[in-house]
DNA sequence: TGCATTTGACCCTG
DNA sequence: CAGGGTCAAATGCA
């Protein structure tokens, strides 16, 4: 009865999430629904997730699933496709489920008490200013739980704008923060923080008393030019070093000014990127089948091309930030088709762009709202 | 040259 | 006062 194969709990977990993402439309309870699916869907990849730790898969290259995927030599090929397909087609459904979520929260924020701090499940938290951030890490670890970014009210931060003779600092309390965990890449480059989407730079980082690793500040790339706001902290789970906690504070305002490129930064610089690739590229769209996804040459080299955030010097100066020519593939044939799409999706290696936002971003189900205020 | 990261010091808050 | 958050000079890269 009870199901080993990692391989088959990771479809039931998809087929579970198509399930989801095909009721979405029709959710009389966002809230509550969303809740109990994504809980679902969490416990059966947790379970996926265990038996990848305590069977033959336990090994660091099969700490990324879509390794163990390619390296089951008594997997067929096509079978290797079809659960690398169901995989993809679950994160995908997990990236939009996340954004539905995210909408829904905004929403409620808005409709409701913007204050109101809003909790979302068990694995949801909010951080209340200058609470203690480990407690709330050790709970969220999954995927689809954890918090979105939701837009404060106070798009007045910055707390640079000020003009004052002295060196302003306020720590102004946001009221809240948002927090969420994310996963990363298990080869490649690691030291990276997950991309979401948006363009920080990175202006801090420090030891945190009680964790093993440093935490990371980080800023909207357009703070100057926008006075946007957004922060985000990044910090490694001292439990589990694969898992990033995010934290994010502010809205993201850099879209919304007037003064803003009519395009905004964030998304739309993906999407450009991704607009670009796909002109150039027979790329299929959401409608294609997944499994031909797969098989395409031209992924991985735009997947791993594409500069978004860090940009420029930056990528760590020397980290082989791969938003060059250098992490492209070119001239390479693709022999492994899965292989090739979990380089991409996992072995970015960039600082600076978003394998998984490009791979998995359709523009119909991409719904980042950051700081949405005119509803 | 411009932009990003690094890093030590400073400032704020609890 | 301790610890977290931010600043800004130094440095590196394209």
């Amino acid at each position: 009865m009870e199901e080993t194969n990692p391989i088959s709990i990771i479809r039931q977990g998809c087929k579970l999430a198509r399930e989801l993402e095909a009721n979405l439309p029709n959710l009389t309870d966002p809230h509550n629904m969303l809740l109990t699916s994504c809980d679902e869907i969490i416990k059966v990849f947790n379970t996926a997730k265990e038996r990848l730790y305590t069977t033959q898969y336990r090994d660091p290259m099969s700490h990324n699933p879509m390794n163990m995927l390619i390296r089951q030599p008594q997997e067929s090929q096509q079978t290797q496709i079809e659960a690398a397909a169901d995989l993809q087609g679950w994160l995908r459904s997990s990236y939009t489920q996340a954004m539905d979520i995210f909408q829904l929260q905004l929403q409620a924020d808005q409709s409701r008490n913007p204050f109101e701090t809003q909790k979302l499940g068990s694995d949801v938290h909010v951080a209340a200013a200058g609470r203690d951030h480990a407690e709330a890490s050790a709970r969220s670890r999954s995927i689809g739980g954890g918090e979105f970014p939701v837009p404060p009210i106070d798009v007045s931060d910055s707390g640079t704008g000020n003009s004052s003779s002295q060196r302003q600092r306020r720590r102004r309390d946001d009221g809240e923060r948002r927090t969420l965990t994310v996963p990363v890449p298990r080869i490649g480059n690691t030291e990276i923080p997950p991309e979401d989407g948006f363009t920080w730079r990175k202006y801090g980082q420090k030891e945190i008393l009680g964790s093993k690793y440093p935490r990371g500040y980080f800023r909207c790339t357009h703070q100057k030019l926008y006075q946007c706001p957004a922060k985000k902290l990044v910090q490694r789970l001292d439990d589990d070093p694969y898992m990033f906690e995010v934290t994010y504070r502010g809205s993201h305002t850099c879209h919304m000014s007037s003064t803003a490129p009519s395009i905004p930064p964030p998304p739309d610089q993906i999407s450009h990127d991704i607009a670009q690739f796909i002109a150039s590229q027979p790329l299929p769209s959401s409608s294609v089948p997944i499994s031909s996804w797969l098989s395409m040459d031209s992924l991985g080299r735009g997947g791993s091309g594409m500069a978004i955030g860090g940009g420029g010097g930056g990528g760590g100066s020397g980290s082989g930030s791969g938003a060059g020519p250098s992490n492209t593939r070119s001239g390479k044939e693709v022999e492994f088709p899965v292989a090739d799409m979990a380089d991409v999706m996992f072995n970015s290696g960039s600082s600076s762009s978003n394998s998984m936002d490009f791979l998995f971003q359709a523009p119909e189900d991409v719904k980042w709202k950051p700081g949405d205020k005119q509803g």
